[in-house]
DNA sequence: GCCGTTTTCGGCCCGACTGTTTTCAGTCG
């Protein structure tokens, strides 16, 4: 079992309990303990068998039970008390749950009245009228929920950052233009730079509420208006991306962007940190008493709970806080501090720029060396290079780099790791480059075992130095394949290999958990576009946020290097 | 179910909006 499938088991039964009337403590220990599972950075069963549930009991939120629980799935694949809820709740009360405007109370209280558990049921009993007499179930809540079933359906549920923020932009902007704003931010998982979103929180502080609000709702590519409060609205745009937004008053900005930012538990972890310190703190500000004694930024809020400045990305409750108080958080990584790009391709393969189009284009954005990197021969799809092909693309490199003289252009090439885990081209050829990234493109459905074995006998190879893309997977689309990243990272470590963050806005892969692991082991990274065009080489930025998010310094990654210490590292 | 320089029992973050109510429960973030 897997951490995902562990956290969806504590998930799963989070949810039961809700609708069974649990006490919310309860509830929220186990909704915790997923969120715990699922940012781990090792898996729990490696966990438990170097270090035993003693192991788990170390982590915060983890208690005796939980960890005994824990080895229950590991070691049965499934959890005796989530097999006990469901054969006294229907599942499809889970579902009913989620629909917008049903909850826990709403969806037990069908099941008890009209003994509805199913969707279908549920929409069947709201056309035909049944639902009427039910207490608490008027006009207005039977149209959404028929209308959250319709859209159930159709649900786009998650968006990818780089998507998010291209609807977010134009939208900020017709706010700006049509109010006075103080000061306008989108907060949320959006400023955290998560990979994915869920929806978009937007915050404003204005001297007048109504008319930004008003204005809010009125964008011409909201399709449906959730909430329409005095300081607080909710859309869903045409697109399926939901919107929210608050206003607040100068005064309250900062503890608004603060609250707003999150994520939710990091906030539960601070809130309570103030409440020992006899302290409130809400979106409005940091209160003892009825006095407020912070609010109007960020800084202030968190001094005044005893804290410095937490970069967005670090605020998820994985042991940010901790490290905050000992004053020992990293000096993230940014943008800036990167020299080159380690992963392109070019028209001789599959991308659609050529070589001096993506080397120009590298010195204009003031770096100062980049990787050449096209696929190799099977890659078939991308047309890739034989061994003849690739010495052809180095002596233009060569003729190109006599002309260009303030960046260095590396010879390289994405190297195919065959089924077998050998390489897809000769030791000569890769001997002639200066930077060999090597990586899957094929047979992802291999066992877990099998694929592991591929992947570590390839860091093995003695000419290797990045692993690109390691897990393979596309955001929202494909799942990474079945690998044992503990070994991959181990073995990346044992022969010096550098793991690969890649920026492309549907990989982001390394993950960020996965990043943070690979920094802990002591393996660098390096942060590479894979841009087949020009304009994907401006993907760097998400993936500087990615190695953020993974707790990355300048010093955990590899092309932050100026090129003579790159270069040594390699060698190394 | 977790946790403890207040506690091994008794706490556990906090507020806004909606719909259906006549003062608030449920939902949501």
């Amino acid at each position: 079992m897997e951490n995902p499938d562990i956290a969806r088991i504590f998930s799963d039964v989070a949810d039961l309990l809700e609708i069974q009337g649990a006490v919310v403590f309860r509830i929220r220990a186990y909704r915790n303990a997923a969120r715990i599972v699922e940012t781990l950075p090792a898996p729990a069963e490696s966990i438990l068998r170097d270090k035993g549930e003693a192991g788990l009991t170390e982590l915060p939120g983890i208690g005796k039970d939980l960890a005994a629980k824990i080895r229950e799935i590991a070691e049965t694949g499934k959890l005796r008390l989530l097999e006990d809820l469901k054969r006294q709740l229907p599942e499809g009360l889970v579902q009913m749950m989620h629909l917008p405007g049903v909850g826990p109370k709403r969806a037990k209280l069908l099941f008890d009245t009209l003994e509805i558990d199913t969707l279908d049921e549920l929409e069947r009993s709201a056309r035909d009228g049944r639902l009427q007499g039910v207490k608490g179930f008027g006009p207005t809540l039977q149209a959404n929920i028929l209308k959250g079933i319709a859209d159930e359906k159709v649900r786009s549920t998650r968006h990818r950052l780089a998507e998010a923020e291209a609807y977010v932009k134009p939208f900020v902007e017709y706010l700006r233009a049509g109010t006075p704003l103080q000061q306008v931010e989108v907060a949320g998982s959006f400023r955290r730079r998560q990979e994915t979103i869920g929806d978009i929180d937007i915050l404003v502080s204005a001297a007048r509420a109504q008319p930004v609000a008003d204005r809010f709702v009125s964008y011409p590519e909201v399709k449906t208006v959730l909430a329409h409060g005095d300081t607080r609205c909710s859309v869903v745009l045409r697109s399926g991306l939901q919107v929210d937004l608050r206003v607040v008053p100068a005064a309250s900005y900062g503890a608004a962007l603060y609250y707003f930012t999150g994520s939710k538990a990091h906030n539960i972890a601070t809130r309570t940190l103030a409440v020992k310190k006899k302290l409130k703190v809400n979106e409005y500000g940091v209160f003892r008493g009825a006095k407020a004694i912070a609010g109007r930024t960020e800084a202030d809020v968190m001094q005044a709970i005893g804290l410095p400045w937490i970069p967005p990305e670090l605020r998820e409750n994985r042991g940010e806080i901790e490290a905050a108080r000992q004053q020992r958080l990293p000096a993230l990584v940014e943008l800036k501090d990167i020299r080159g790009d380690l992963q392109m391709h070019t028209t001789a393969t599959d991308g659609r720029a050529t070589l001096a189009e993506m080397v120009e284009a590298c010195r204009r954005k003031g770096y100062e060396y980049l990787a050449v990197t096209d696929h190799s021969k099977a890659v078939r799809v991308a047309g890739g290079l034989d061994k003849a092909a690739f010495r052809k693309q180095f002596r233009e490199i060569e003729k190109l780099q006599k002309t260009v003289t303030d960046l260095t252009i590396l010879k390289s090439a994405e190297v195919d790791i065959l089924e077998d885990g050998r390489l897809d081209l000769d030791d000569d050829v890769l001997g002639e480059m200066d930077v060999v990234v090597v990586s899957v493109h094929s047979k992802f459905a291999l066992p877990r075992e099998q694929m592991t074995a591929r992947i570590v006998r390839a860091l093995q190879h003695p000419r290797v130095h990045i692993l690109g893309h390691p897990t393979g997977r596309l955001l929202l689309r494909r799942d990474p394949y079945a690998v044992d990243m503990e070994a991959v990272v181990k073995a990346a470590r044992d022969h010096g290999v550098l793991l690969e963050i890649n920026a492309q806005p549907d990989r982001l892969d390394l993950s960020d958990v996965h990043a943070q692991m690979a920094r802990e082991a002591g393996v660098k990274l390096v942060v590479s576009t894979d841009a087949h065009r020009v304009e994907e080489l401006d993907a760097m930025r998400f993936g500087v946020d990615q190695a953020r998010r993974g707790w990355c310094a300048k010093a955990d990654v590899a092309n932050t290097l100026p090129l003579d210490r790159f270069r040594r590292l390699l060698r190394a």
